[in-house]
RNA sequence: GGGCAGGUACCCAAGUGGCCAAAGGGGGCAGACUGUAAAUCUGCUGGCUUAUGUCUUCCAAGGUUCGAAUCCUUGCCUGCCCA
């Protein structure tokens, strides 16, 4: 087994606390003098299957825990999911059936498995304890820890002051969380920072129900492509890992040169320095191509690379575009001036689907957001002519593109 | 249980009988400039066969009125104070 310094420097590596030290310290003394791993715990929401980057930080710990020969827990809190999570008070979670959380175990496991070992990875459900516990557990449960005690969590405070609605079971939330820990026996558990509390609830329970309380790490929450707010799919500035590979390097490329040093720092092992050095859109390159290797393959991001340069660097049309739309002498009730049949343009960029409305269509052609076989058209009202067996190229805004081909039947 | 204040578009927030598809800000989108970066400037930001046209929207359902986001009734929801 390594030693204990070695392992705690790996343990440490972007870690941003880690409480207490000296108990992990002593715990992994003792984990290899009586050959026992530690057994450690991250918990994950079932509601959103999409892994996306910023699970990632917390998974390429777990990694780090398991090449140490530790006993890694995926923790899959499908309870907790049921109830609800204490953010986004505005919008009630839907309950999850049975089927679905498995269904998106499955889709979980398909992910973390790119960057864990299968067989040395433990996945967990948290209904497993927490389905059977009856009123009066949970009860008995919500007795060890104080309202006052509630109140410090951030969140809560905040609302609280702001006059904005907490509901009772939001206060259950941390409790189950921290029961989790008390289940499974947990020796450390990981979470954003985000979590400190909630892990913080977990050690105190474990104390309370006589058990040694666990070591809690957090790490840094991974800004989304926005540079902002943490990378969440409710915001929508999100990566995930099983975003094709075309897409995936498209948003990496367009995050900002601040935030690119950012992933490189929590998502790489590449030395920055080395990293400032290069022209940034170079360095950006590069990351978005690690990246996509990481979950597609070398080849495919080799490929995305090539594939960005084609489409936004030299401007040439790809080869595979957002939309391929075939259009029919039925669809071409207009006249161009050479008395060829076409349509209008604003119907025919409405038709791709690439837009939510022919309002939204219009308004892109009219601020000049639209181009039709390389050429800005400006005018809705243009009537786009189509021969039979003709392909036009239409780029739709920054991003988006769609072939358009004229087929007789 | 009683009293008070609120619920407006993606978010915050103005509007308290017609000039309201609804100010302002944020966010988003687009254009210029670029490196699908940042900053900056400009425009747009409910739908529709783009029309000084029409339809649907200001928690919900009813009502008053020529006319309601605005007034009334009931209901639902949120916060505060008192019990």
């Amino acid at each position: 087994m390594i030693d204990v310094k070695e392992q705690l420097e790996l343990i440490g590596r972007g870690a941003v606390e880690i409480i207490q030290p000296a108990e992990l310290e002593a715990k992994l003394t003792r984990s290899i003098k009586e050959g026992r791993p530690l057994r450690v715990k991250a918990g994950f929401d079932p509601t959103a299957p999409d892994l996306h980057l910023g699970h990632t930080v917390l998974i390429h710990k777990l990694k780090h825990f398991q090449d140490l020969g530790h006993q890694v827990i995926f923790l899959i809190g499908d309870f907790t999911g049921m109830i609800g999570d204490p953010t986004g008070v505005s919008e009630t979670r839907k309950a999850l059936t049975k089927e679905q959380v498995q269904e998106n175990a499955k889709t979980y496991q398909r992910q973390i498995f790119k960057i864990l070992d299968p067989a040395k990875t433990l996945i967990e459900f948290n209904s497993r304890w927490m389905g059977t516990m009856s009123a009066e557990g949970l009860i008995q449960l919500a007795a060890h820890y104080r309202v006052a005690r509630m109140m410090e969590r951030d969140d809560f405070r905040k609302r609280f002051e702001e006059q904005k609605p907490i509901s009772v079971h939001e206060f259950l939330y941390p409790l189950v969380q921290g029961y989790d820990s008390v289940a499974l026996k947990a020796d450390v558990e990981l979470g954003g920072t985000d979590q400190k509390f909630n892990l913080l609830v977990g050690r105190e329970l474990q104390r309370d129900y006589g058990q040694e309380s666990q070591v809690v790490i957090t790490m840094p929450l991974l800004e989304g492509t926005d540079g902002v707010k943490k990378m969440s799919k409710s915001v929508g500035n999100y990566i995930a890992l099983e975003d094709p590979p075309g897409e995936m390097f498209g948003k990496l490329m367009s995050i900002s040169d601040g935030l690119m040093l950012r992933y490189y720092e929590l998502l790489t092992t590449e030395d920055l320095d080395r990293v400032k050095s290069l022209h940034p859109m170079e360095a950006k390159q590069s990351l978005a191509e690690l990246i996509v290797a990481r979950y597609h393959g070398p080849e495919a991001g080799r490929l995305a690379r090539v594939e960005f340069r084609h489409k936004f660097q030299a401007q040439e049309f790809p080869d595979q575009p957002d939309k391929h739309l075939i259009v029919t002498p039925a669809d071409l009730p207009e006249r161009d001036a050479a008395g060829t049949s076409g349509i209008k343009l604003v119907k025919l960029i409405a038709a791709t689907g690439l837009v939510t409305s022919g309002s939204e269509a219009r308004r892109l052609i009219v601020q000049g957001g639209v181009e039709v076989d390389g050429m800005k058209e400006s005018d809705p009202e243009t009537v786009i002519a189509f021969r039979e067996g003709q392909q036009r190229r239409l780029k739709i805004g920054k991003r988006k593109f769609a072939l358009v081909e004229c087929k007789t039947n």
